[in-house]
DNA sequence: TACTTAAATAGTAATCATTACTAATTAGAT
DNA sequence: ATCTAATTAGTAATGATTACTATTTAAGTA
């Protein structure tokens, strides 16, 4: 409802990059503008802004909830090094209904073994 | 590597069953077959089950993570209510790779509105 | 421009899912 | 039957997230 300043800040550092962060990363960044943030007005307003969908979350399927812009995409998620790809040219297709549920969106990983674990075997 | 009875219960619990557990229910499941089993041996188990893939994770956005058995298939959460549905008859292509990394596994999750949340608007 | 007020914030404490630790037990091999 | 590394129960610790409260502030209104 109110755009404060942390509000924009925090939306800014999402949209304005590629990594995936967490909350306290988000945080940490934040704090490069306006020092004294506080760790909880970053998750209320991550949750305000997933909510709205602003943003959009990552669970990795090991470590804690990240979070990304809300641009349609999938991820490729490695499971040895929990690495995360942004992947724009998957293709297909989609459905608005399943039964009667309405589809609003959907969230794809692919996971397997980055390029670099599998170097590393 | 050794087979005991309370890794045995856990993964009958998530195979004989259709509902998307998380770990404290699974250990209350498992409690009623061997009433002393400790919460952190469900953890450890379901943690050794996951990594070799005889079960699988769920994770709803909101709430703590949730464990399904290993058949492919797919998801239907929704967003108010957080019902998990699943879905067997969802057509999609499938790649082995993805640039140069190998998929091993497809994760889909359909978000939407479920029917019954439908209705309560 | 000043006033009003509900929304938002900083800072701290609390919650709760998950993990770590340790002494005792046990599956499975010899 | 013995051995031993893996596993367990029970408890303590960790750490991400949420709740709480007094203070501040965005944004509408006169």
């Amino acid at each position: 409802m109110k755009n404060t300043r942390q509000r924009t800040i925090i939306l800014k550092i999402i949209n304005n990059g590629n990594e995936h962060l967490n909350a306290f990363e988000i945080y940490e960044k934040a704090k490069e503008v306006v020092s004294n943030i506080s760790l909880g007005t970053v998750y209320r307003n991550l949750k305000y802004l997933v909510d709205n969908k602003k943003i959009t979350t990552i669970y990795d399927g090991s470590e804690k909830l990240r979070y990304d812009k809300n641009i349609e995409h999938q991820h490729f998620i490695c499971i040895k090094c929990h690495q995360i790809i942004d992947i724009y040219d998957l293709d297909f297709k989609k459905v608005d209904n399943y039964q009667n549920n309405i589809v609003m969106n959907y969230k794809i990983v692919l996971e397997g073994i980055c390029e670099k674990c599998q170097k590393e075997e």
